[in-house]
This record gives structure tokens, C-alpha cells and sequence, in this order.
DNA sequence: CGCAGAATGAAACAGGTAGTACATTCCGCC
DNA sequence: GGCGGAATGTACTACCTGTTTCATTCTGCG
């Protein structure tokens, strides 16, 4: 069942693999634990398909913004906002990565189907900035590469990191203005850097 | 002993809390588990102390780079500069911070000493955002809080994530060449954010 | 119906791990 | 020396949890 995936998430970005429990997954599922075996094989395999599951669901964040018809800059800013949205919106997938990185990403390495997120997730950052760059907006000699892992980086670390960060600097990072107001600043950052 | 703080940091940094092993850290120790009860009571007391630890290195940060000597832009530079660099030297603190964002720093809340950490962080940033505005170098309505959150966010995001994101997009984040660029990249990026 | 294979339930197993009891040794001090 | 408390080693307990075994039920089909 695509059911348990979903379950299994959770409990999983939660509490990480070593933390996780099968029995709390099972209970969450109404059915028993020998049922995920059944399906599954191990606690491993299930971790792994839904680590694939949560990869596979980010791949929507370019295709459902229409990059093309805008200006650059509009592009630009159209990205980003919908990188913190997604990102926002996904706190399970933010934090089961947290815990692939932990782990040095020894399951994702082990999973075929990731290899092939890669290219659609730089191409239409790419391809914004080089209209940008033809427009002569903005400037020349930026990695696309480079770039994508800013974005990334100031979009992620507010849901990463807003138990520790809101803690020790006594923010509610996940009060309503504080969201709007965070990912103004990070689109007027990424807009400035590739700016003339 | 210190010395098991040291041994207990990597344990937990490495594993998390959850998948540390007492007598992993018992045994690197060269020592009995029966010491660690013995000092520290329990596998959470000690990751409290270990968390403690690590939260208290981290004021050296600011304190090491006299800013107060440079100009404005060199400043800054440099105190961004030096969190990449501080980052990128302390993995295990990033891992042990990523580690409580997954539990929703319940640990960390329950340490009373780290509540003190905050306001020396900022207040040096403050200082040079308010000396750039005065000469007129830095634009204003710059809230010192949301560019510490930025800085950290870059500085933090190739230390967390280098697994994932370096196994995604192929690339190398440890090679020797990678780092400089991306500090290059970091500090251009908060730079000109800041520039009027 | 009757059968085969899938789906499921209950219970147990096996390994591991946090925490403890108890005895023993070490060390400073009188 | 000998006393007391701190430090330490050994071995055990109690429990948790991933995984399996075996028996049972369900379902579609001839």
C-alpha cells in the first residue's frame, strides 16, 4: 500500500531510521507489523522506498512554475519563492534528508532512480539566467550549479533549523508574517547576487 | 573527563542520539560503560553535556576576528568568511545540530546555559551593519537577525548537506578548490545584499 | 465446492542495549 | 597499617525491537 508510505514518512522524518519503530508504524497503520515485513522485506527496504517517494515528489517544484513566459528576473524570483514554498510545505522531506546527510547518504547511494532528479532541478535555473545574462540584466560567469546551492541553502535552513535557531534567538520562525517576510529577503538575496 | 566529551561528541554527531551505542563510546574510550553511568548518570545526561559542549565552542567565533579595526565591508567579509570556515571545521557540531532540529530541539531546550549564546552572536554583526549604514556604504532596514540567519543558512548548508547534494549533482564538495569558491561565492552574495 | 496462493494474525525468537548490583581496587589521610 | 570514600571491573537484568515461524483466513477461479 502507498498507505503506509505515507505513515512511514512521517514516523521516519520524525524520528530518523535508528529511531523510527516499526511497531509505532504498524499501530499508525492499523495493521500489524508483520503486514510492512510482507510488503516490505526490513525496516531498511521500507526506509529506502520512502526516501525514494519523497525524492520523486520534489521533482514538481520547476514544472509547475511557467519560468519561461517571464522576464528574468520575474523567473528569477518565481523560482525561489516557490523553492521556501515548497520546502515549507515539507518539513517530513527536509528532515528525512537531514538524516540522510547524518548517515552520509548511505541509502540514497544505494537507490538507481535518484540519480536522474539532478538535471530538470539546474536546467530551468539555467536557462532563466542565461536569458538573463542575453538581456544583459544580469551578469555573466554564475554557476548555475553554485547558485541553486544558495537557494536551496536559504530555503532549507529555516525549516531545518528553526527548532534550535527560534530557540536560541527567541523567534517564532513559523508565525504568519515570519514566513512572508523571510522569503522576501531571501529572493531580494539571490536577486542582488546575480543582479549588474 | 573531558576526554570523554570528546569521544561522546563524535559518537553522537556520527549516529545521533538514537544510534549512539554507550559502549561504542565505553569502548573507544578504553574504559567500562559502567564509568559513564558513574560520571554522567545517563545516555541523555551525557548527550546534554555533549550538546552543551559543542554550543559553547561555537562563541569563539566572533570573538577571534577583530572587526572593529576594519572597514565595514571588510568586516562583514570577514566575519562571514570566518563562520564558513568555522562551519566547515566543525562538522559534528552541524550534525549534532541537525540531530536536535530532528527532535525539535527538545534536548537543547532543557539546557539552561544555551539561552545565553544568543546575543553575542548578533550583537557583533549589529555593529558592523550600523557602522556600513552610518557611512553610508550599507543600505538600511537591515534586520541583523535575518542576515545572521542567511550566513548561517550558507555557511551551514555544504557542511549539512554535502552527502546529498554532492551525490545528486555529482559533485565534490571536499575538494580543495570547491570550498574557497564557495566561500567566495557566500560572502559576494551577503555582501551585496547589504551594499546599497 | 475445492483449491491455490495471497493476505493476515498471534506469538515467539534472537540479538542487542540501557542501566544496575555487587564486589574489588585505588588513593589520600590519620 | 588501616580506614573511608572514590573509582572501576564483572556480570547480570530487564526490556525493547527487528525479524521470523506457523497457523489461519480470505479471495478469485475452475
Amino acid at each position: 500500500m502507498a498507505d503506509i508510505l505515507a505513515v512511514a514518512t512521517r514516523e521516519f522524518a520524525e524520528k530518523g531510521l535508528a529511531g523510527a519503530r516499526i511497531d509505532a508504524i504498524a499501530q499508525a497503520m492499523r495493521t500489524s507489523k508483520r503486514m510492512i515485513y510482507y510488503y516490505f522485506g526490513s525496516k531498511e527496504a521500507l526506509y529506502l522506498a520512502v526516501l525514494e517517494a519523497a525524492y520523486r515528489g520534489i521533482r514538481a517544484i520547476e514544472a509547475g512554475a511557467h519560468l519561461d513566459d517571464l522576464a528574468p528576473e520575474d523567473a528569477l524570483r518565481r523560482l525561489v519563492g516557490h523553492t521556501v514554498d515548497y520546502q515549507w510545505a515539507h518539513p517530513e522531506f527536509v528532515r528525512l534528508v537531514q538524516g540522510e546527510n547524518i548517515q552520509r547518504a548511505q541509502y540514497l547511494a544505494q537507490s538507481d532512480s535518484i540519480r536522474t532528479l539532478n538535471v530538470p532541478a539546474i536546467d530551468g535555473l539555467r536557462r532563466v539566467l542565461d536569458r538573463g545574462q542575453q538581456a544583459g540584466v544580469f551578469r555573466a560567469a554564475i554557476d548555475p550549479v553554485d547558485l541553486h546551492m544558495s537557494i536551496s541553502a536559504l530555503s532549507v535552513f529555516n525549516v531545518a533549523n528553526r527548532h534550535t535557531f527560534g530557540l536560541i534567538f527567541q523567534r517564532d520562525l513559523e508565525a504568519p508574517g515570519a514566513l512572508i517576510a523571510r522569503r522576501d529577503s531571501i529572493i531580494e538575496m539571490i536577486v542582488r547576487f546575480v543582479r549588474k
